[in-house]
DNA sequence: GACAAAGTATACCGTCCGGTATACACTGAT
DNA sequence: ATCAGTGTATACCGGACGGTATACTTTGTC
């Protein structure tokens, strides 16, 4: 019925599948069963599909991620938020998640990585004013925030890139491994 | 003078840019100076060219890898190894580094994808043999190696990622840091 | 110096690409 | 009933895509 949205809707799963390069205006508009033009009616290019569809998906999934970065005083408390949230996007939203990795990873110039940016560079700056906060209560954090947010999204990552690979079930006690790694180690 | 090894090198640094499916085998060709048909007498497609050029890059990278993964008792020592020889790759093939971290983050239907993938596996592999055999030294390690492999490259992956994005130079240190923060949490 | 093999160029194939000019149908407000 | 705005389709654009048939030129071998 509704035609933008199917639009968005067919495009996430297409390009998740395949990769915003690979596939066509033609393609999209054809699993939809409409024709070129509408698509061109509601997005002006094939760029501003892309940009559409992030708005629609990162918008939602940034406003998860900002709500559980809430520092109170307790960093474990709010990490393993912040994992949890990270999970529960992967695990419900999956086909977004792999595109968002992709599009991330994507090279600097290419379309996909310059319409990710500004999403990424937001996802960051959420992660880092968190260690930010944090140094207030722990010192030695102080001056390490980028790198402990960069560390730690990369942790979180790297288990839902274990989950994406079904190598892995994301419970609830991998989010306390993940967090717990990330504070005290590997053999703690 | 050498089309071939010109070809792979043109074809590496436009992959590397612009991504596989942005990048046209006539672009390629032009930047080299040749026509097509040279490039379809040495490498039988476009997917060939790159099956070459991950053969060339990715065997040398892997042998680097492995040698450094040689584990003789002393993980830290070991994971320090690991670490400072994809620092090194990194820094020294920035190029085809990026490349690969574009392709495995691909997605699975991509052609990109598809051919890194066995290269990956070997990478994956490696790494978990360091911690299964860590883990006759290391009881609590016991089977935990998949998570704790792809953990530990999640890590140095988000300091190269820093360092693609001219956020940090990947000195000694943070080999350092990179493998204490994984052995014993931010806080130590 | 004949000959095969390797390497390269010209010119072309059909297909798909992103994008659009135009016209028509539907809807709601006047 | 008319008219504006929205939405959609037909049919097309020039150009780029991956790939190739053919022929020529170079090279090394006997």
């Amino acid at each position: 019925m509704d035609n933008q949205q199917e639009l968005l809707d067919r495009a996430l799963e297409l390009f998740s599948q395949r990769g915003y390069d690979a596939v066509g205006v033609r393609e999209v508009v054809e699993a939809v069963g409409v024709t070129k033009p509408t698509l061109y009616h509601y997005f002006d290019s094939k760029r501003g599909l892309l940009e559409a569809l992030l708005k629609r998906e990162a918008g939602q999934m940034l406003s998860q991620i900002l709500q559980a970065a809430q520092y109170q005083g307790d960093l474990v408390l709010t990490l393993e938020n912040i994992t949890r949230t990270y999970f529960g996007i992967a695990q419900n939203n999956t086909t977004f998640y792999r595109m968002q990795l992709a599009m991330y990873y994507a090279p600097l110039e290419s379309e996909a990585n310059q319409a990710i940016r500004p999403f990424s560079a937001q996802q960051h700056e959420i992660l880092e004013s968190v260690f930010i906060q944090a140094a207030d209560d722990h010192g030695n954090l102080r001056g390490r925030h980028q790198r402990y947010a960069a560390g730690f999204l990369g942790g979180i990552n790297a288990m839902i890139g274990l989950y994406l690979n079904a190598d892995l079930v994301l419970t609830g006690e991998v989010v306390y491994l993940t967090v717990h790694q990330f504070m005290h180690g590997i053999f703690s």
